[in-house]
DNA sequence: TCTGGGGTCCTCGCCCAC
DNA sequence: TCTGGTGGGCGAGGACCC
């Protein structure tokens, strides 16, 4: 392990629902509650105002509003949110070519490689500076954990939340990790908690004592030695730049289980296009075809299929998944299906087979948009075989009272905030749905002068 | 309370080839 | 020819992460 705490950890404050409440003034200093709004949806995150309320991440939607009823429940707009990311993971590349991203509100950054930091005052130094730029481009906050190992830094950025610094001095490591609880540690989940827990295990030291061989025995081979090896504060893993992508998937989880074996037959096909085009989207193809059903009772089954050589051909994955899903029992209904591709190869078919581009491509303008994301640019969405959507939280236009945001809809109505986010919070107004003066917009910017939150256009 | 969506990695059993 | 060990590919499932 590096002997200077210069591995940094950047962790953006609740970020779905800052960047919410940064875009619309009426919100700021409220629970916001970002996540899917259907009787399944569950909770994406919750400000720190809804966690008074004890709402959290991964909490099912319908247990949060119990919670918290009078917060504002909001559809994520992922275009909106990577616009953001983009402008903070820019900012991490000014200091270092080791930038490590893991979703988009996390990244590890290797402060050494870049020449920004060399020991504990120039990584502390840089940080508070990216801490401040974050601040300055995008107006949202991050807190930020710096440690000699990513394990630490990541550990050291949960403690500095929210809108925080801190940082691991080489040589306390041990100390403040031992009196730890072992969920602290990654890949430590609820499994592996209880199974340590069952053993007399809650602590970091205690995991420390029980040994590496009595660790293998309890949690297999890799598992075991990651663990002692954590425990001890010791964690070579480097920061890595660019992660080749294993698997392409998409799945969805109905409001109501299907029961109709045709209904349930078409949903594979639909979703075998959808992973297709996402496979496509990003210049691969792959051999391996799976197919994910959860059925009525959460019981979850994979089947899979390889084939002989790598496709992005629709019509190869649909019938692959179609001959997978005859050997699925679908009685008693079904509550998510997923079509996934692994296996993947660095080149599509149309590079051996130039001539079925022109049928993918006639075939893809006749597909409906399902909302689900691909084809929609920052605005994200909203417009289904023609009819027009009002999600939840949503940018629009009205050609007379200008730009605002989708309060909520229904019964043919759509209740609109007028404010932007440099406004005063704004006013409510309900118009009929087929307004013709009314129409969705991107998202402004959060801060005066830059851009980034409404790069990339419209995707059509 | 009733559990999203998109991933990664690991383990285990089975089959096959050497 | 039979047997045993081993290793790879494949398929399924589980745990974990954000």
């Amino acid at each position: 392990m590096r002997s200077a705490p210069t591995i940094l950890h950047l962790d953006m404050d609740a970020f779905f629902a800052s960047a919410e409440q940064a875009s619309k003034p009426s919100l700021r200093g409220k629970a916001v509650i970002v996540g899917g709004l259907g009787p399944r949806g569950v909770v994406a995150t919750a400000s720190y105002e809804a966690r008074v309320f004890g709402v959290n991440s991964a909490m099912p939607m319908a247990q949060a509003r119990r919670l918290a009823p009078n917060a504002a429940y909001l559809v994520p707009r992922f275009g909106f949110y990577r616009s953001i990311s983009e402008q903070v993971m820019a900012l991490l590349r000014a200091l270092s070519p080791l930038v490590e991203p893991l979703s988009l509100d996390e990244a590890f950054v290797d402060l050494e490689a870049g020449g920004a930091a060399w020991d504990a005052e120039s990584a502390r130094l840089a940080g508070v500076k990216l801490r401040a730029e974050i601040r300055a481009v995008t107006g949202l906050t991050g807190s930020v954990g710096l440690a000699a190992s990513k394990m630490l830094a990541k550990i050291a950025s949960e403690q500095a939340k929210p809108d925080g610094l801190v940082l691991i001095e080489p040589g306390t490591e041990r100390a403040l990790l031992g009196p730890m609880s072992v969920r602290t540690l990654p890949g430590v989940g609820p499994a592996t908690g209880d199974h340590l827990r069952r053993a007399g295990i809650h602590t970091v030291d205690e995991l420390a004592e029980a040994g590496e061989d009595e660790l293998v025995r309890m949690l297999g081979k890799a598992h075991g030695h990651a663990l002692y090896a954590m425990a001890l504060a010791r964690d070579e893993r480097a920061v890595v730049a660019e992660r080749e992508t294993k698997s392409v998937s998409v799945e969805d989880t109905y409001d109501v289980d299907i029961h109709d074996r045709v209904r349930v037959g078409l949903e594979v096909q639909r979703l075998a296009d959808r992973c297709v085009r996402r496979l496509r989207g990003a210049g691969l193809s792959g051999r391996t075809i799976v197919l994910k059903v959860r059925r009525y009772d959460f019981s979850t089954l994979t089947r899979s299929e390889t084939l002989r050589g790598p496709t992005d051909d629709p019509a190869v994955v649909r019938e692959a998944a179609a001959r997978l899903l005859e050997a699925v029992d679908t009685t008693g209904g079904v509550r998510l299906l997923g079509v996934g591709v692994s296996g993947l190869a660095d080149y599509t078919q149309e590079d051996l087979f130039a001539q079925a581009a022109g049928e993918l491509g006639a075939e893809d303008s006749g597909e409906e948009g399902d909302g689900s994301g691909e084809a929609a640019g920052v605005g994200d969405a909203v417009e289904v075989l023609g009819e027009r959507r009002w999600p939840a939280g949503h940018d629009v236009v009205h050609a007379e009272f200008g730009h605002g945001w989708v309060q909520g809809s229904g019964l043919g109505r759509v209740t609109v905030r007028f404010e932007t986010p440099e406004s005063e919070p704004g006013r409510v107004r309900t118009f009929r749905v087929d307004d013709p003066l009314l129409a969705v917009a991107e998202p402004l910017p959060l801060v005066r002068g830059r851009h980034g939150a409404s790069a990339g256009g419209a995707g059509s």
